[in-house]
DNA sequence: CTCCTTTGCGTACGGTGTATGTTATGAAGC
DNA sequence: GCTTCATAACATACACCGTACGCAAAGGAG
């Protein structure tokens, strides 16, 4: 009636726990994960998870990690506009998967080993490529906040992805007050809804302006890479 | 023993509501922000809240639409940059006077009309400044994502302001695994440790070089605002 | 005065995270 | 093989959450 260890491959591992929490939430979303749904997905009682993971906020800690360990991490020497391109790519595509994990991020205090090993592998390109310590700074803070804000936007967009949204948006544009918002209503009929206009791609206009900018930077920089 | 309806200025209202919600999540918190906390903090019972806010929900989309009405609305007609610039710096502000309306916007699906408006207004700005359809598009895309993916990293700093962050950092440092890490190690410890390194300041250094490129595309831009 | 709508109240239910105490197990020392 | 023991899983319990439901009392309309 009470505690049954198990042996070898059943035993339960911090790992294989963060890792049914994610299933779970890319399944289910973020809602519907708790300890008790963790632990049933495992076949466990919800307090068998406590002799793994201190509480929900580090199983959440754990999650984001996991998140982070799939970005592509660039590889300091090589040309740095490509590989920090390819990692925003891979990491938007990831974050995707996860849309969770994006709302996540900004109540995470403690990051994971790979989320620095991650975070090590942009900065270590940067440096390499000739970048100052403060230009690294500068350009380590625009690329992150370019990708973060551009997925907080476009998971929180208030549609799905198979929908048809010209039919939507135009009947929640027309329930809008007469003759108000103009600019919104022109720029949303005339353009974010016409066929062919997809937000995803603006991420990658966004993406180019800013690693533009750093090259013109980086360019500008006096040489030497010291601070 | 039941209900009692107050009179004139006592009565319960939305906007009286989502403002003591408002505020107890700038002071506690929003992981303690229930609805029986708000109607404690009015003098009433947590069901009363239900007459005028249909679920948790539209009171957390009502709170967000709150911070929204605290942007500076730019000015169309006016000169572009400074009054987007001014925009950001506002958003910012408010922003971090609500640090948790940033981890709320994502879980958001319903703009509320303060929104709206503000949307309106960063819209209009672009589109009298000569912005085409498809350039107001990256504009708007990029601007937001700058401003929300930088929050969300400030947000998210592991120490309080006041604190001697170098004496912190420098422990954390050390205690991760010998000769690891060596980018991270070498940036933090020679330059975002240092005195006079203000993570903060990399908002305007970003925000300018996004502003640049904006300015660029403009210039570069057929004549004619059409699409 | 009467009626009705509004609005706040009380109770109750099923869910949550987790503190606490108990028990069964597999590995270690003899 | 037997004993010992730390560990991991279990069971119970608690405080708190969002909110469905029904009821009561005040204010406005006729």
């Amino acid at each position: 009636m009470a505690g049954r260890p198990r042996s070898g491959a059943e035993r339960l591992t911090r790992d294989g726990i963060v890792s049914a929490a994610v299933d779970l939430a890319d399944a289910a979303g973020l809602a519907s994960l708790s300890m008790r749904s963790v632990a049933q997905r495992l076949g466990v009682t919800p307090m068998s998870l406590y002799n793994h993971v201190a509480n929900k906020e580090e199983l959440l800690d754990g999650m984001v990690d996991a998140v982070f360990a799939e970005f592509y991490a660039p590889v300091p020497g090589a040309e740095w506009r490509s590989e920090l391109r390819q990692r925003a790519l891979t990491a938007r595509e990831a974050l995707k998967r996860h849309p969770w994990a994006v709302g996540l991020m900004d109540s995470r205090r403690n990051a994971g080993y790979e989320t620095l090993l991650h975070h090590d592998a942009v900065i270590g390109c940067l440096r390499e490529a000739g970048f100052s310590l403060r230009l690294t700074g500068h350009a380590f803070a625009v690329l992150d906040a370019h990708l973060y804000g551009f997925l907080l936007q476009e998971v929180s967009m208030p549609f799905e992805p198979g929908q048809d949204l010209a039919e939507l948006g135009t009947q929640m544009i027309a329930a809008l007050p007469e003759g108000q918002l103009p600019y919104f209503r022109e720029f949303t009929l005339e353009h974010a809804l016409q066929a062919g206009y997809d937000f995803g791609d603006e991420f990658e206009v966004g993406l180019d302006l800013v690693l533009h900018g750093l090259a013109e930077r980086l360019a500008a920089q006096p040489q030497g890479r010291a601070s």
